[in-house]
RNA sequence: GGUCGGUUGGCCGAGAGGUUAGGCAGCGGUCUGCAAAACCGUGUACAGCAGUUCAAAUCUGCUACCGACCUCCA
């Protein structure tokens, strides 16, 4: 399959051809969380996002290295000086090394992704891991002219590197506007500009988490370790940064200064994000305390949740709406989503019992083309999706004879749907595993459905009903089918 | 306040100058002992006002409302 993605890129604001710098090789990095909290809805997003293009781009056939990264050190709650570090507050919170911290967030975001059916990064950098590294970065900063030392921090000279690079090109801001309008925060006269950053901060006696450094104590700058990890991991040009939305600015359009700063180039040649998931209408965010973890959603323990909604429901939510497109969070979506995934996977697995015939009477090659258009155009899942349950209808008429598909057609057909469900998007059965006490349940009901069956020859519709309604009690769904029946867990 | 984006049928959510998105829910039918599922059929949708055009939900302008970013957030 040659490639004819079409990829929206936030920096040129138009969507282009995928063509990576280095084929059949690409370099693709995304932001990872800040781990001093369990993952929520919203961490489930680009997640889920950049999982769709991780596996797509393999699919076609791209070697894709794929990093995302885990902030462990220098994301501060807020600007200031004095500004704490979100991982050191919670440390101190829950009193446990900040280290502690990190590895207990890590481990659960782990499972809330794989949960989730991502696959894991090639690479998963942390911030500390990379201290030397983000250093010397700062000193080619430094050394190239962008940078100032100011009370044992280093900050980027804004206007310094406005003189000749765009900053502001990513985000659409003008540097005269941001001049102006950043907002002055208190506890900010080390800067010479409100709009330069930090790359490195000074600790503090009280901070924990620190490392020696020409100047003095500290601890590197948030922006500074997406730009230092991937670059060092894919070269100092490579071809996808991806992220939230809410990561372009500042963060993001940090990163584009830092990288032209040192290397006198930009690193990055798409950039890609992906949109906010919303609750009420207004972004789901930790500062807003409205999000819904992952654990809640699955467990259905949150009072804003009428029932628990699956991992692969919640991925089959997600993609049904398009990546750039906000989402807004509600139970009658979920429940929706639910049911269409259900849908989607029943047809799924009545593919596996079509026969082949002689005749053949649907078009998959149709089908197959219309899919691949949507997933080209910029990863246009629920145009996807919609292709996908069109032909859920012709599998399913297959499956009752209304339709009929010969050998060749029929290969076609199930690759299609193995491919496109599991392989790209992700999805995955989740009915029972088949450890021993599911197996032997499979036996208890094929026993029990035996008596139901002679009750039925005998047309004791009194003793096949109340089987069917008990099974049910006990969360067993019964269809009787043309061949006999068939069960499921509720 | 500045910048950007949005407003689609009962709900979710695509599309984007003329042709059915799709899912969920609803309604009618077929099938079935009855269910369920499935299949078939079924919806005066595109915030408002004005304009461009043979044709606008889609383009332009204005108005209203909502949101994101501008401070940490995926």
């Amino acid at each position: 399959m040659e490639n004819n993605l079409i990829i929206y890129n936030t920096l040129t604001r138009k969507k282009e051809v995928f063509a990576p710098l280095n084929p059949p090789f690409v370099g693709l990095y995304v932001c990872g969380p800040t781990v001093y909290g369990d993952a929520h809805l919203g961490h489930a997003r680009p997640a889920i996002t950049f999982d769709l293009l991780f596996r797509y781009l393999q699919y076609t056939g791209f070697k894709v290295r794929y990093i995302r990264n885990i902030t462990d050190v220098g994301h501060l709650v807020n600007d200031a000086d004095d500004g704490e570090d979100k991982i050191e507050k919670k440390a101190k919170l829950d009193q446990m090394e900040p280290m502690e911290i990190v590895q207990r967030y890590t481990n659960r975001y782990h499972k809330s992704m794989e949960q989730l059916n991502t696959l894991s990064p090639s690479i998963e950098p942390h911030a500390s891991g990379h201290i030397i590294e983000q250093q010397e970065l700062v000193k080619k900063i430094i050394d190239n002219g962008y940078a100032y030392e100011s009370n044992g921090s280093i900050y980027f000279d804004v206007e310094v590197y406005s003189k000749k690079y765009d900053y502001g090109k990513l985000s659409g801001r003008k540097i005269d506007e941001l001049f102006t309008n950043t907002r002055q925060l208190e506890g900010q006269e080390e800067k010479k500009n409100p709009a330069d950053f930090a790359l490195w901060k000074k600790a503090s006696p009280e901070h924990i988490m620190r490392w020696p450094s020409p100047w003095g104590n500290g601890f590197p700058g948030w922006h500074l370790e997406c730009s230092c990890m991937s670059q060092k991991y894919l070269g100092d040009t490579f071809d996808i940064h991806g992220g939230g939305l809410d990561l372009q600015f500042p963060h993001h359009e940090c990163e584009i200064a830092q990288s032209t700063a040192a290397y006198g180039h930009e690193a990055v040649r798409y950039w890609i994000h992906n949109n906010m998931v919303t609750i009420n209408g207004q972004k789901m965010g930790k500062s807003l305390g409205n999000f819904i973890t992952l654990d809640e959603l699955f467990s259905g323990k949150n009072n804003v949740l009428e029932q628990a909604y699956s991992p692969m429901t919640v991925r089959f939510f997600m993609l049904q709406a398009h990546y750039r497109s906000p989402l807004d969070f509600s139970n009658d979506a979920l429940k929706a989503a639910q049911k269409g995934y259900e849908r989607m996977m029943a047809a799924v697995k009545a593919l596996d019992k079509i026969k082949a015939t002689s005749e053949n009477t649907v078009d998959v090659d149709n089908l197959s083309t219309q899919c691949f258009e949507a997933i080209n155009d910029d990863l246009n899942t629920p145009i996807l999706i919609s292709c996908l349950f069109d032909g859920v209808r012709i599998i399913n008429s297959l499956a009752s004879g209304a339709e009929k598909i010969d050998e060749d057609n029929l290969v076609k057909l199930k690759k299609l749907y193995h491919d496109f469900i599991f392989d790209i998007l992700g999805l995955k059965n989740e009915e029972g595993t088949n450890d021993a006490s599911s197996q032997a349940l499979g036996k208890v009901i094929d026993l029990v459905m035996s008596i139901r069956t002679e009750a039925k020859q005998k047309k004791d519709w009194a003793t096949s009903d109340k089987i069917r309604d008990e099974l049910k009690g006990a969360g067993i769904i019964v269809k009787d089918t043309k061949e006999g029946y068939e069960w499921s867990i509720e």
